[in-house]
DNA sequence: AGTGATTTAATCGTGCACGATTTAAATATT
DNA sequence: AATATTTAAATCGTGCACGATTAAATCACT
């Protein structure tokens, strides 16, 4: 095992950690997930939604840090299934209305309890998960170039 | 602003940090990766034969964590791009080696600054990188149904 | 009023991810 | 030896992500 540069061994590398765990723990909702016909992101805009309903999609975009290019085919499958409307803002034609359908909303109560189970599944400490997501969070913020 | 279900509130969910920070990162890697030509996912790939010259796709898939449906066409792209060739097994004709060809080599002490420009992105202290890298890692073990 | 800049969504193209299936080769079992 | 099972990679279809561009509406400014 050549170890020239040992900065590159993948072992080291915390992004590397970062992107497996991510795909890792969206894996692990998919389960609970499939039985509502969801898929992760679009869990994300429902989460998003059952917070403030009738919302731009440039404002759930900053919310969940995706452009309109990911959205707007995400939102219409979410139309599709019946779970959102969308209405173009008449005052101004530029933007378009989010909003939740009655199934749309009525799906907030079932999914109370995807959180405590995905807990469930985790072994981790409760203590250590605030602490880990404290440190993501924190990693969001502190580039030094903003966008 | 419904608060039903707190628990349905996107600042505490540890998924959607793990989330973002992820595409966050992805994200300052690529005005660097884009400089060689490369994706994120296929640097990674690299990291992996870096360390290991001549793996099998499966082997790659193992330590990658991806399956060869992903990993079959990004290793093409590497292919079509000069940095890897692939080769059947002559003992096992079910197996594919991977190996890096000589561009592919060299690409190596290219990307050795790599690491070191992202640690300067981030304002993070090391220790607290370490720390997170750690939580990251137990994470990915700790779940109680093994795969 | 007219023109240029800005804003918002949508569109387009590429490259992952991944479940499901397929193909071919190797192994195990009868 | 013939058949069943297992294994490895490839293929297929769907849904993100995201850079780049487009189209339309609004705003700013002369």
């Amino acid at each position: 095992m050549s170890d020239k540069h040992p900065e590159l061994n993948l072992d080291n590398q915390l992004c590397f950690s970062l992107y497996a765990a991510s795909r890792h723990i969206t894996r692990l909702y998919q389960p609970m997930l499939k039985q509502h016909n969801l898929t992760y992101p679009q869990y994300i805009v429902l989460l998003i939604l059952w917070q403030k309903e009738g919302m731009l999609v440039k404002d759930i975009g900053e919310r969940a840090q995706l452009k309109s290019n990911t959205l707007t085919p995400l939102l219409k499958r979410l139309e599709q299934n019946g779970l959102v409307t969308r209405q173009r803002d008449s005052e101004d034609e530029r933007q378009c209305y989010v909003y939740l359908t009655e199934q749309g909303k009525s799906l907030e109560s079932v999914c109370a309890c995807i959180p405590s189970q995905m807990l469930k599944q985790t072994e981790m400490p409760v203590e250590k998960l605030i602490e880990l997501k404290q440190l993501l969070d924190q990693l969001m913020v502190t580039e030094v170039h903003g966008k």
